[in-house]
DNA sequence: GTAGGGATACACT
DNA sequence: GTGTATCCCTACT
């Protein structure tokens, strides 16, 4: 990646009243930041998976609103947290419309600020696993269910647009570790970088567009 | 490859 | 109210 291009800009929350597959291509690249017991965490998207909502079989949303899954129901810009298998939290980021159940989910970030603490949250020491996947991340942000529903605008989370990567260094891929809908191309995620979730195949077997 | 784990939704009493 | 199948993962062998 390179940094010497980077530059720190605000986004609004009409950056998430969009489609989520516009905004989880677009997220590539954005700095998120996590404001956590006085320290600034924050790292650099590098692959995000983006769900429909009730028409998409592989969204949480696809059986209509619950009391787990209102929160992407709501208003864009928020954060929708959950707990998944019993040990991992996932983050989300909530968009379109209100009654449009739509999200893009955080799959993989480049640590920038506050390595030393995600390393002490993540009770490892290796930067390249430290948030190389949707659990992951949430463990070196210290995000949990208490931030479902949180401002993405708000005092504990933040996003920024930072990095803007060319068409070129963005890759399509079918989404990842769900039982149905794996043939849309829904997946984003910074090619090249070290700290993708699930790395390139070599040879060229990855499927991209 | 597979064990582990907790919340959830839904089908049954 | 209770039982059970399911879940977008990680860490281990």
């Amino acid at each position: 990646m390179n940094k010497s291009l980077a530059q720190k800009y605000p986004l609004n929350r009409e950056f998430f009243n969009r489609s989520s597959v516009k905004v989880a291509k677009d997220l590539i690249g954005c700095l998120v930041i996590r404001y956590y017991k006085g320290r600034t965490l924050s790292g650099v998207i590098v692959e995000t998976e983006a769900y429909a909502g009730e028409t998409d079989p592989a969204s949480h949303a696809y059986r209509g609103q619950t009391s787990r899954n209102a929160v992407m129901f709501g208003p864009p810009g928020f954060a929708y947290v959950y707990f998944i298998y019993g040990v991992h939290y996932c983050l989300n980021f909530v968009t379109g419309p209100p009654g449009e159940a739509s999200a893009v989910l955080i799959r993989a970030l480049e640590p920038l600020e506050g390595i030393e603490a995600m390393k002490t949250l993540r009770a490892n020491s290796n930067l390249a696993n430290l948030t190389s996947g949707p659990g992951k991340l949430c463990q070196a942000l210290g995000i949990s269910r208490h931030l479902n529903g949180a401002d993405l605008f708000g005092p504990e989370l933040n996003v920024f647009g930072y990095l803007n990567p060319r068409a070129g260094e963005v890759a399509a891929g079918p989404r990842i570790g769900i039982r149905n809908g794996n043939e849309l191309l829904w997946r984003y995620c910074l090619t090249n970088s070290p700290f993708l979730s699930v790395k390139p195949k070599k040879k060229g077997s990855q499927k991209q567009d």
